[in-house]
DNA sequence: ATTTTGCTATTCATCATACAATAATCTGTT
DNA sequence: AACAGATTATTGTATGATGAATAGCAAAAT
């Protein structure tokens, strides 16, 4: 269900499976910064696949940041410092393995730094296609029957909002939050019944962003993410 | 120069030069969104490489998003929208091949959302040791014996900075546009003098974070990014 | 005693080749 | 025209052989 966004790496190629593995493994402190993966023998062994595959997973992790492998040294574990926590596959696999509470707090800090921003970005910025969008996606939210329609239709709406900042790297960074979002919606869906009431929010900024009303679109946008928190604390009770 | 932080995917081994080629060639629009890959054989012909290491190179393209590949179809490029812009290789081959200056507009508008606020997380949550490093590169930028040097410390301090959040997102952002920004220094080192003003608005910036004054820190980095934003226009010009 | 040098074993790096899986395309039949 | 099956092009996976790098040790030189 986690897997709305097309993002995050593929898990039919054994490549992408033995790598998604390795990550966890990572993530989860099995293989902690520092220590020594198994060597390419025991582990293509002990994971059943052959030394290709588990290769090719070593390459994608390396290249991700979090392993590093030299001859004669073996494959070790990077520090955090240096991981690449804006990859969607290390987000989701640290999702996977985490306290998942604790990265929404971190989660919400930067969407407060982020969103507000965009908003004001694409209250300046949006094209009529990109306006479209933002329609469409509310009334997404509008006519969304259960909370997962309407998560998802949320998603949308956060994606078109990026998208209309009019600016690549924060549209990637929104398609990051977003992938984090719904990963946390499935948690939250859990333990609250329906926090549908972000509705209105959504409405005022929707419109003030058509608008361009650069100033009242980030005061909107800052008026969600205070709901957002106020969902979250509900929960932590 | 440019390989100051560590975090852009190795160019020592084979398939990293061979990630790096085609990479670039993706980026530079020389196989286009949409279209086909020359097959395997035919590549690693052309590249004088053996299938593995090509083969090991487009797994790693393809965990970045770049690429999808399935058998009987080929290896296709996929949308730029589905790039993971915010992935340190993927900027450094877009920077290798884009018009900088461009870009450096869209990075100033990220700085500008998350800086502000990134400091103000910094004044907040920093611990003595973090306090000591920002402390360590504000010295390392007064000692700057020239321009290199003083970019190298501006940097560290801006990393120091992002760690200092508590924030581990926010961090592993701060290193992306630390990146970024030392690409963009050696562009404009070669377009302007000495732009070395900015050294009493660290300053300020530093006194705030160290004395906890969680909005001054805030003004004090939107100062810093609008002294940024001058030096920029004046290279405009 | 300390430093330097050279050897060796271990591990990853690369290559070449074979075969399997997949799916688009063609081909013949109904 | 529609369907079923064979063909074929392409990536996916596996394996064995050889190469290159280097930590750790041992021997030699200082």
């Amino acid at each position: 269900m986690a897997d709305r966004g097309k993002r995050t790496y593929s898990r039919r190629s054994l490549h992408g499976k033995v790598a998604h593995t390795l990550g966890t493994r990572i993530m989860s402190g099995e293989y902690a910064p520092g220590a020594l993966l198994p060597n390419e023998d025991t582990l293509s062994g002990e994971l059943g696949v052959s030394r290709t595959a588990l290769r090719e997973a070593i390459k994608v992790l390396t290249s991700k940041g979090l392993i590093e492998s030299r001859p004669k040294i073996g494959t070790r574990v990077r520090p955090q410092r240096v991981w690449n926590l804006l990859d969607p596959d290390i987000l989701a696999w640290s999702l996977a393995t985490r306290p998942v509470l604790e990265f929404i707090d971190k989660l919400l800090e930067l969407r407060e730094m982020v969103e507000p921003g965009a908003a004001a970005l694409a209250a300046r910025n949006h094209t009529p296609a990109q306006a479209e969008a933002l329609r469409l996606a509310f009334a997404g939210m509008v006519a969304a029957p259960d909370l997962d329609a309407w998560n998802a239709a949320d998603v949308r709406f956060h994606q078109a909002l990026m998208a209309a900042t009019g600016n690549e790297l924060i549209a990637s960074l929104g398609a990051l939050i977003d992938l984090a979002l719904s990963t946390s919606f499935d948690f939250t869906a859990k333990h609250i019944p329906a926090p549908r009431q972000g509705l209105p929010l959504h409405k005022i900024l929707l419109e003030r962003v058509l608008a361009r009303d650069v100033d009242g679109a980030q005061e909107a946008a800052h008026a969600l993410l205070k709901d957002a928190k106020a969902t979250v604390a509900e929960i932590k009770i």
